[in-house]
DNA sequence: AATAGTTATGTTATAATATAACAATATGAA
DNA sequence: TTCATATTGTTATATTATAACATAACTATT
């Protein structure tokens, strides 16, 4: 199957999310198996974490998924020795920061700037920069790809050279506007 | 003076910052005179240090400045009673964030989300969403105006109402890149 | 397999950004 | 003036992120 022609999800469409998570974790085991990039236990847990929905996490969000399958996990002593321990047996911030840092360099993961959060990239591969519509009502994130010729054109009108871009659109979806407004 | 139709200043380009400076502290006046908004002499004060340049300032870069100035304008007894009481003569944060959020209310600042910090606006009165080219050179921000209507069509096709918007463009302004790339 | 070099993870502490909650003061309207 | 409201001041704490260093896991070579 060639992932990189199927159609991109948009979060707000009703999609078969199963499909949806099984086809982006294919393509980023592809992708980084191509890339001789390393898809760690780490790397591919906070991945699948991204992958449960297409609303943004914070990283403490996804810090506190790991504690609770960290706890879950254990052997009736180990937990045993965990309760005992205490909190200092929890995952800390930065092994998930590292985590994301890795997802992002690799195009698997985006940051929303104006929610400093973490969200699954739905184009895996697709190395050009995405846009977001992030909607207020049910908090889930559509990802376009535009060229966005207006502002580029703006940019080098003024002799910018672009290294990167922003884009994110805050407002209602289709079907969260009919409820909400 | 209509400075509503005054030519925007855009940061990379050279000017006269004085005047810059001057014209906008002056249409900010005149703004919230005729909106009846207050703007307070805290509020003047934050508006005044955003206004000093067009690079992003963090909310804490803010505090400095107004501890800075605050700890040079005591009488020598106050000064004295001061360093007496050591640190907890220093305003706190939330002086900052109350004034920032006037100003971003009354679009006389904006928050550069990719930096967590604020900056001046340059087209006071001018409701629209702004776009921002962020040189990672010099560190000035220039604020543009553009419709995007390419963004805003692929919003409206998959139903999405837009409320606000976020677009900043990182990379080199003119006299950078020459320098750096 | 032992070794060494490198990459990744774990751990501790702390930095940087932001807000909640409540007290005191200033402002504007009656 | 007096009341109601808006603003500022203050204290404490929440949230997000990183520095610095220790340990473990991988990889290529012997």
């Amino acid at each position: 199957m060639n992932l990189a022609n199927s159609k991109p999800c948009v979060a707000f469409e009703r999609h078969d999310h199963r499909d949806c998570q099984h086809q982006l974790m294919s393509a980023a085991k592809a992708l980084c198996a191509k890339r001789n990039t390393r898809l760690t236990r780490r790397r591919l847990q906070v991945l699948e974490i991204l992958l449960q929905s297409h609303q943004p996490m914070g990283a403490y969000e996804i810090l506190a998924h790991i504690n609770k399958a960290q706890s879950t996990q254990l052997t009736p002593q180990s937990r045993k020795k965990t309760i005992n321990r205490g909190a200092l047996q929890a995952v800390a911030p930065p092994i998930v920061y590292r985590a994301l840092e890795f997802l992002l360099d690799e195009g698997l993961a985006h940051r929303i700037e104006s929610k400093n959060a973490y969200i699954c990239c739905v184009r895996p591969g697709h190395q050009r920069a995405a846009q977001f519509l992030i909607c207020r009502g049910c908090e889930k994130v559509a990802e376009l790809e535009r060229h966005d010729l207006d502002l580029l054109t703006d940019a080098a009108r003024v002799g910018f050279t672009v290294d990167s871009s922003v884009v994110e659109i805050t407002g209602h979806c289709a079907d969260c506007g009919k409820n909400a407004s």
